[in-house]
DNA sequence: GGTCCGATGTCAGCATTGTCGACATCGATG
DNA sequence: CATCGATGTCGACAATGCTGACATCGGACC
């Protein structure tokens, strides 16, 4: 497996989302936020196998809501960025801020 | 095909690399410019596929340098970010900047 | 109790994107 | 002519993204 220096497109944005939504980034919470905020729709099926994938390369941990089980079917996930996903955004955060310094007369002027 | 609303990793790199470019955006330049920028290294094989897939979607357009060929081997080509390319850059850097917002103690402030 | 619904999670298979490395072209240089 | 450097091309494979169908189980409704 290649160590990639860069989180992908999906990757990026789930990671944020994880981070925004805090104590209540479970999957679905985190798929209304992807699209609430970002325009950005993403399917279950997607949403879980960059959810593992991540998992698998450290970016992110679970544990599953022990507290108020109270729904029904399947044990709800909770998701958490570790220190290395928190890293990895950065390295991204910097590298297009770089990139977009000086655009803005062609990308318009940055909200906020 | 599908028809994604936002620009993948590499390609909204490169994009932005062109951009930067102006009129000095060839290959090898748009290589060296992702490299110092954005600590992004590129092949040319990957570079190569990830510019024709984008001159399939619409993203940019390409000529060949007519100018002082002078070099020998393959003619250079130049390509050039259309406003479709610019549209996607813009659908991203928007979003992405939603996601960011409020997330500086986690993430660092902001260079600039 | 039996049925249906909604919120979750899982999975196989395919589409898109990203990477590498080897090969080809051709002027300049020695 | 041999070699080198700057370019571009290509095939094969790895990583990522997406969809649709299926499974689980408490609640609501009758």
């Amino acid at each position: 497996m290649v160590d990639r220096l860069f989180p992908s497109e999906l990757e990026q944005m789930v990671l944020l989302a994880i981070l925004r939504l805090g104590q209540h980034a479970y999957a679905l919470a985190i798929i209304r936020e992807l699209d609430r905020l970002a325009g950005r729709s993403v399917s279950r099926g997607a949403l879980y196998k960059t959810l593992e994938r991540m998992e698998a390369k450290g970016y992110l941990v679970w544990s599953t809501e022990a507290a108020t089980p109270d729904r029904g079917g399947h044990p709800r996930r909770l998701f958490t960025v570790t220190p290395m996903g928190v890293e990895i955004l950065r390295t991204s955060r910097n590298a297009l801020m770089r990139l977009w310094d000086g655009l803005d007369p062609i990308l318009g002027e940055r909200p906020a």
